[in-house]
DNA sequence: TATTGTTATACTCTATAACTATA
DNA sequence: TATAGTTATAGAGTATAACAATA
């Protein structure tokens, strides 16, 4: 499927198109493959939704919410992959808009257990509609039967490279 | 392999470990998943490396111009998904530490090919190492068996979802 | 007219550290 | 002492637009 007929020798590489690039060993390297895939993921989901202010960032946060209602802002930090003090002021933007309502909690009156609105659940499905379509496109290119391979080989990757898990290897 | 047993009504939500968040739709969401395992990829090779001037971003531009000596700036910028005004200063740095040398082509003297040093030789070097290393991380993770299939897959998606493509589609 | 590379500029995303209020 | 949330701040990474040189 690819064919590597480039020559690239200093006297032609100006003429080089994209194809004709050689990659020498990042052809083998799985994170560069998944930076690029990621890449391209998000770039087509933002051509997608155009203006409208909706990330793949965003959506994860708002289903996370939606699925886990009053989780506190530390909790769901963690549950982003994102520092406390990272989410305060999109927390802030988001109740300021009206999509989404923090509770100081009762029983630990430091924390606040974090909501959707009723218009922030309407903004989710918004999301929901970009996002599966987003995501037939992507289907359809990995296959039926491919689709849960990559899930699961995509969960493992991260399961097993976060900090704790790498030094009981190391 | 995943208990789905939280509850996470509201009234006991604080408590929640990493464990118990449920995904909900992300569950099944394709972009969802590579977001997370690019991350974790990403920051495993970044405690590997500590200190040094070391990113997977930099060790593909390396890689890439070892392999296509000679590439003009607007070209390295398309290679890696960058623009070319991105590329300038971090070129510029890099012919500033030595590295990388940016010559004047004599067909069309608008265009710089970009090279190696001896000394960006060896750092691509040093980087390598530190790639490899972390590579057979990954491959461990995936296992030899998959991670063709994990390649070839991440591929599809990043050449399924360039603008042209999905325009094709769409 | 179009393209290469540079510059100025600005924006987004993110974390760290220091703080407060609670625990 | 430790944790939840906020704030101030700074850094990295990136793009857009305008420009000079060249094609």
């Amino acid at each position: 499927m690819n064919a590597t007929t480039a020559v690239d020798t200093a006297a032609d590489a100006e003429i080089a198109t994209p194809a004709d690039i050689q990659l020498g060993p990042l052809q083998q390297n799985i994170a560069f493959y998944l930076r690029r895939a990621q890449d391209a993921a998000f770039q087509a989901f933002a051509r997608r939704v155009g203006e409208e202010d909706i990330t793949p960032g965003h959506y994860a946060l708002f289903a996370i919410i939606e699925a886990n209602p009053g989780l506190n802002q530390a909790i769901l930090g963690r549950a982003i992959g994102r520092d406390k003090s990272t989410l305060t002021p999109i927390l802030a933007d988001l109740e300021r808009s009206g999509l989404v309502e923090r509770r100081r909690s009762q029983r630990d009156r430091r924390a606040n257990g974090v909501y959707l609105t009723p218009a922030g659940v309407d903004h989710l499905k918004t999301m929901q509609d970009h996002a599966q379509a987003h995501d037939r496109l992507l289907d359809d290119l990995v296959g039926p039967h491919h689709k849960a391979i990559l899930l699961h080989l995509l969960e493992r990757i991260a399961d097993g490279l976060d900090e704790a898990a790498v030094d009981r290897i190391v």
